[in-house]
DNA sequence: TGCCAGGCCCTCTTTAGGGCCTT
């Protein structure tokens, strides 16, 4: 597989949460992410987090994360700037990007650190370039499109890797299929936006636009 | 007792409703 059609540094982020909504008082309990350089994975980040209160049975069984565990873990407040240091100033991915999204920039905003972010979403751009599966949810495109994985789901690390693998998929596909020689980050991004009857004239327009143009790979959108 | 997410997308749509996806 030709990864190197990815020369954009990325952040893949994935939280586990104790429910489905930071304005119903819902906190991140564990973040999992990797930082993807020229098309591979050369850093991790993952830690539990203390959301200060017992999350649900519920959400016990569907991660597999206790508060036993929880109660042994560091506060968002003393973790948020390491993760913050961790993605730094590049763009991120996540499946489902506006789930991650919200959670992130609650943890943040509580943390009197408000900042904006700029998220790439693989369910978005799977939609579109894969119309004919049967659902997008992160587990089946995984074992649909073969990739590797430890078997491990609703882990935020296992997750936030696995996007991973979904991301870089993505790129080696549309290079063969568009026949990219670089897709910046900002493209996929519009991808995720472009409306479904548009997709391919999209991305054919693109890739003849990136053909006549050097591209640029400096690494970071900032 | 009844409430308990939100954005995207499709369709039997647009003066709406429901499924999907994330935990």
């Amino acid at each position: 597989m030709n990864y190197t059609l990815c020369n954009e540094t990325v952040v893949v982020i994935d939280f586990e949460t104790s429910g489905m909504s930071p304005e119903q008082g819902d906190r991140v309990i564990e973040i999992g992410a990797v930082l993807i350089r020229h098309g591979k994975v050369a850093d991790s980040f993952q830690t539990l987090v203390n959301p200060g209160f017992l999350v649900s049975r519920e959400i016990e069984m569907v991660t597999g994360i206790n508060n036993r565990m929880l109660n042994e873990a560091p506060s968002a407040a003393a973790v948020m700037g390491d993760l913050a240091h961790f993605i730094g100033t590049h763009p991120l991915v996540a499946h489902n990007a506006s789930f991650d999204q919200k959670f992130l920039e609650s943890e943040f905003a509580l943390t009197g650190k408000k900042r904006p972010f700029n998220f790439g979403c693989t369910l978005k751009i799977a939609r579109r370039i894969y119309p004919d599966l049967p659902n997008y949810k992160l587990e089946t495109l995984v074992k649909l499109k073969g990739l590797a994985g430890n078997g491990q789901f609703h882990r935020a690390l296992a997750d936030a890797e696995m996007t991973a693998a979904l991301w870089l998929r993505i790129i080696s596909d549309l290079g063969q299929r568009y026949g990219f020689t670089d897709i910046p980050f900002e493209t996929l991004n519009k991808l995720g936006k472009t409306p479904y009857p548009q997709v391919d004239q999209f991305l054919q327009k693109t890739a003849e636009e990136l053909k006549s143009a050097p591209p640029d790979t400096t690494g970071s959108l900032f």
